[in-house]
DNA sequence: TGCAAACTTGCATGCCGTGCAATTTTCTAG
DNA sequence: CTAGAAAATTGCACGGCATGCAAGTTTGCA
């Protein structure tokens, strides 16, 4: 829908994204040698080697900071979203962006950080609210393709499969944390596999939960 | 399955739950009477008459505060919920949950909320934290009752009833704002249609935007 | 009635987040 | 290549947040 802007490395974009990163960086170092309780935005600025200020410049908070890979990966997936044809059904579009989706660059990141947000609930608001604007702009996408005084019906299926998504990531998390061996290359097959079968129980009407809950009257 | 704790209307729990209350309650009529701007732990405490200490001791921050009433009803209808017998569908569970859940006391709060979380994304992230506690509650409700390494359908489909529910409240809330005009009474009647409406997406296997996404392929 | 436990309060401290003005870096035009 | 414009960085200051601690004050119980 947007042409993101193909060609434009000036110095100064340049040196924004690299100080931007360097912050990101640095903070997710912190965060993996000396633990969450020890984030400062100037101990993380001093680190990135920019004044204190000057990380307020770029991010709001420690949180948003750790958030960025969050955030851009989900953006990313409903901007890939935006750009597939309209005739395939939104389930099976959801499957292809899966497919493509998972960048390890910012997979990394965002799995280091679920295995901090069980213990810091403060963490844990900026990555909901990622996934909350994710469920806007998705919302905003399926009104927009088939706009009948439908938005309830749109927000409903907004939520369900971005809720999916974050099922996928919650339960996948948790086993890493209970398992922790595998490799990196593994984690994220697991995680695609775990994102596929999530959606899979949207399309398949609903889980056998209902059934198994109706058969299992007591005896 | 947990009793909430019959009796025991001893001085000191009636203090306490009165001066959480007197805080609330301060707290709410600043936000309509001066606005978020002007809420601060000091002038929210000394309308409370307590001191700001303590209004510290008895939630973490103003946010916390304001969304008391929608933690208490979320809470609610997962205990309803808990209650319900075994052999009724969850999705049958829910709506029974929805038509007996709402408690006007806790819903105007929610509502006056509502209008301002658009505005101020800080409010925002303490009440998506409270609706993750909601989706938490349900996973772990519905893995008690159908545990068979399921966990990640369950995960899924909590999401999704939450999700509705969710998507419920911001259409209504999103219907308010560009129509204020109805009395409380059919608010609440609005609100019991959107939070029925969204369930039956649900129970639909799903939207019919599927099929019309299907069907609407270029002509 | 008196003591122990629970609750409140004030004080002090470190960090957050932001407006502002000064400084440095990058871009652009001549 | 250079001067000035535009943009980015920095230091400073300020009000507010959130919490530990060490008094005080209220409530419960024997």
């Amino acid at each position: 829908m947007s042409s993101p802007d193909t060609s434009a490395p000036t110095r100064r974009e340049l040196n924004k994204t690299a100080t931007r990163a360097a912050i990101v960086d640095a903070a997710f170092h912190q965060l993996q040698t000396h633990g969450y309780e020890s984030l400062t935005a100037e101990s993380v600025a001093e680190a990135a080697n920019v004044s204190r200020r000057t990380f307020f410049n770029y991010f709001a908070s420690i949180e948003a900071a750790l958030n960025e890979p969050t955030k851009r990966l989900l953006e990313n997936a409903v901007a890939v979203l935006d750009e597939l044809d309209t005739d395939i059904d939104l389930l099976s579009a959801a499957v292809t962006v899966v497919k493509s989706l998972v960048d390890p660059k910012l997979l990394e990141p965002m799995a280091e950080l679920c295995l901090h947000i069980n213990t810091h609930s403060q963490m844990a608001r900026v990555q909901l609210e990622a996934w909350e604007n994710c469920t806007d702009s998705l919302t905003e996408l399926i009104i927009a393709r088939a706009p009948q005084g439908t938005e309830l019906a749109a927000s409903v299926f907004a939520h369900c499969i971005v809720g999916a998504g974050k099922a996928a990531f919650t339960t996948w998390a948790r086993e890493l944390e209970e398992n922790p061996d595998p490799t990196d290359g593994l984690r994220i097959d697991m995680l695609r596999t775990t994102l596929a079968d999530a959606i899979a129980q949207l399309r398949d009407g609903f889980p056998s939960l209902q059934q198994r809950a109706a058969h299992l009257r007591k005896a």
